[in-house]
RNA sequence: GCCGACGUAGCUCAGCGGUAGAGCAACUGAUUCGUAAUCAGUAGGUCCCCGGUUCAAUCCCGGGCGUCGGCACCA
């Protein structure tokens, strides 16, 4: 029996709402035959899982609509991904928006002919020759490359053949018509950059109209959060030609900079850190040395003096400048763990394509340190780490992050043996610390495996901030020792770690995960003093003067407006508070605080208001201190 | 770097082979007002840059730069 023969048998309602079953778990195409003893259950449109067959037969859909209206288009693959489905298509001429009413068009008509898919298994030969003679030349080496045991399956919709593993859904009706073709992009075929560029188009896909407008709604939302779009409308930064790739922080940008700068120096003193500063320029020979010039010359600037035959390079990184600090003097076991902090300005050459307003720059900050410990001390070193790296992401308001453990690549450096223990002491850690990751098998530095602290963006993108990398090559390149119990000389290993990353891409990061509405402690203007009538405008310098003296970043605004205007001005700003003030207030010595967001308002004293706002204001790690004093 | 789209006033955007416009912002004046836009007036442009076609180019063509969306990259 097939599953569509149970589904009817059921019942007719079932037969209807059937749109593919879970075989043991296995999602399956309902016309499978079904073994007795097999757990069956079936997927409606009401589950999840019908989701993804939404997506993946839009995207057969998609394909049919392509090489239906534009004959010598190649098929190469079309996935089902997160909130859609996409397909790549070989053509000559690459595919535009414009293109898209015809297509989508085509696909409804496709939809509502609701012609049942049908799966075929095909004898590998045939199924290579059936393609080459149709001229499909990407699928025919899909098929070459596929294992042995497995078994060619293609789907026909029609008079339309994909090879696909399946499954599919019972015809193109199931589609349903809440899809939407988004854009175009240039995909290489495979992956990879060597390889022919593909024409891509990304559609979305739903359950019904109602998902579709939810989903589109958000985009739109998350538009809004953008920190590109608030940079700009908030006065933060700017980019501009003369300096690709770099920001010019403004005054209220830099404040934000600045705050979040000196909390986390006060973190990483209270943690154990002693802070260094490393030249921005160090000599080729160096950079030879450490294995940069070898590795990533090419996303180095390298910079030359007229009168002197050297070569400088601007730091990409700030290890080498740590271990030249670590080798001055002799170092002893009783040092260890030294750990040496930096906040170093690093400049990469990133390739144009990868630039992203502030998140992906070619000249940051980044939040550094280097731990010198033995290999003993990983373990306790990467616990202390995730402790504070969880803790102040906490306080930054972001509770949850993803972590990605990166093991040993194929080309390594370091014996098997030392890398059993690296990774062993860092899992260890992760245990300890109650860290949940996922493994990124392979993705580790040559150097060492490696912990990536993972935060999201409005629009879902996944940015690494945080890091800590165990590395026991470059305190051997550059020959970095300490004596140890046994008066012998010993490598130190070394950690890299960083818990903003960059403090660019964790600023634009932070500024979307508000929407530019900061809490009061980061907000760089904390309190817009108004007034009401122009006689209230001495007293309210006055309220100005009390709260910057109390450490507010206060402004005043005494222009020629109402005070309707001023409210409106100041939240379009985002500024957490206004302090109104008015003949009353002004003679009462009182304010009128009213929050973002709020339309309350509620009438303190001066002083009270400059207490309670100050106190509100402190950063959450001095706010801890005062608790526990 | 690759594919594609885009680049007009501070911002958001309209426009067109015949020398450029709106709203908001800015500035000036009037208004002194009680919690998300007071009114009036004024000023504001290398239409990204370079070259070509044309009597004439912001517009058409070519090249460059930048931004955006993907892909690749992210040491």
């Amino acid at each position: 029996m097939t599953g569509t023969e149970i589904a009817a048998a059921i019942g007719p309602g079932l037969a209807r709402a059937a749109l593919a079953m879970k075989l043991d778990d296995r999602l399956v195409d309902l016309a499978t035959p079904v073994a007795e003893d097999a757990r069956v259950m079936f997927v409606t449109r009401r589950d999840e899982d019908a989701l993804g067959m939404i997506r993946h037969d839009a995207a057969h859909v998609l394909a049919e609509a392509v090489q239906a209206l534009y004959p010598g288009t190649q098929v190469t693959i079309g996935p089902a991904i997160e909130n859609g489905f996409y397909y790549d298509f070989a053509r000559n001429e690459p595919f535009t928006p414009e293109d898209f009413p015809a297509i989508e068009a085509k696909m409804r008509e496709i939809v509502a002919a609701n012609t049942r898919f049908e799966r075929e298994v095909r004898e590998r030969g045939d199924a290579i020759a059936f393609f080459e003679a149709r001229g499909e030349k990407y699928k025919a080496e899909l098929i070459r490359d596929l294992p042995a045991s497995e078994t060619i399956t293609l789907y026909r919709q029609g008079e339309w053949i994909d090879l696909c593993r399946g499954p599919h859904m019972r015809g193109t009706g199931d589609v349903g018509t809440a899809f939407k073709l988004t854009k175009v992009a240039g995909a290489y075929w495979r992956g990879d950059h060597r390889n022919a560029m593909l024409s891509r188009i990304y559609g979305t896909a739903w359950r019904d109209q109602k998902e579709l407008d939810a989903y589109l709604h958000m985009l739109e939302e998350a538009e809004r959060r953008d920190h590109r779009r608030i940079g700009k409308d908030m006065g933060l930064f700017h980019l501009q030609e003369e300096a690709v790739g770099s920001v010019f922080w403004h005054p209220k940008g830099w404040k934000l900079y600045r705050t979040a700068e000196d909390y986390m120096r006060r973190r990483l003193d209270a943690g154990g850190y002693q802070e260094v500063k490393t030249p921005q320029l160090l000599d080729r020979a160096l950079w030879e040395a450490s294995g940069h010039w070898e590795k990533f010359r090419e996303h180095m600037f390298i910079a030359r003096v007229e009168d002197e035959d050297k070569t400088l390079a601007l730091k990409p990184m700030n290890c080498p400048g740590a271990v030249l600090i670590f080798n001055q003097g002799l170092r002893s076991y009783r040092e260890l763990p030294l750990r040496l902090a930096e906040f170093g300005a690093c400049h990469r050459y990133e390739p144009s394509g990868a630039l992203h307003g502030i998140m992906r720059v070619r000249a940051f900050l980044q939040d550094d340190a280097h731990i010198f410990c033995t290999e003993a001390q990983i373990a306790d070193e990467t616990v202390r780490f995730v402790e504070l790296l969880s803790s102040i992401y906490r306080d930054f308001g972001f509770p949850g992050f993803a972590v990605k453990f990166s093991d040993r690549p194929a080309v390594r450096a370091g014996s098997d043996e030392t890398w059993d223990r690296a990774e062993g002491a860092l899992k260890e850690a992760c245990a300890v610390a109650r860290v949940d990751y996922t493994l990124n098998p392979g993705e580790g530095a040559f150097y060492g495996p490696k912990l990536e602290f993972v935060l999201r963006d409005a629009i879902g993108r996944d940015w690494q901030c945080g890091t800590l990398q165990v590395d026991f090559v470059l305190p051997e390149r550059l020959g970095a020792d300490y004596v140890g119990e046994d008066s012998a000389r010993h490598r130190p290993v070394m950690l890299h770690r960083a818990i903003l990353g960059s403090f660019e891409r964790f600023l634009g990061i932070l500024i979307e995960q508000y929407a530019g509405r900061f809490p009061l402690w980061l907000a760089p203007v904390q309190v817009a003093v108004a007034t009401i009538v122009s006689d209230a405008d001495d007293y309210a310098r006055e309220v100005q003067a009390a709260l910057r003296s109390a450490g507010l970043a206060c402004v005043l605004d005494v222009s020629n407006e109402k005070i309707n205007a001023k409210v409106r001005t100041h939240s379009l700003q985002h500024v957490p508070v206004i302090a109104v003030v008015g003949r009353k207030e002004a003679e009462g010595r009182m304010v009128a605080l009213r929050r973002l967001g709020g339309e309350a308002q509620e009438v303190v004293p001066l002083e009270e208001a400059v207490r309670r706002l100050a106190d509100e204001a402190m950063p959450p790690d001095i706010a801890r201190l005062r608790e526990i004093a």
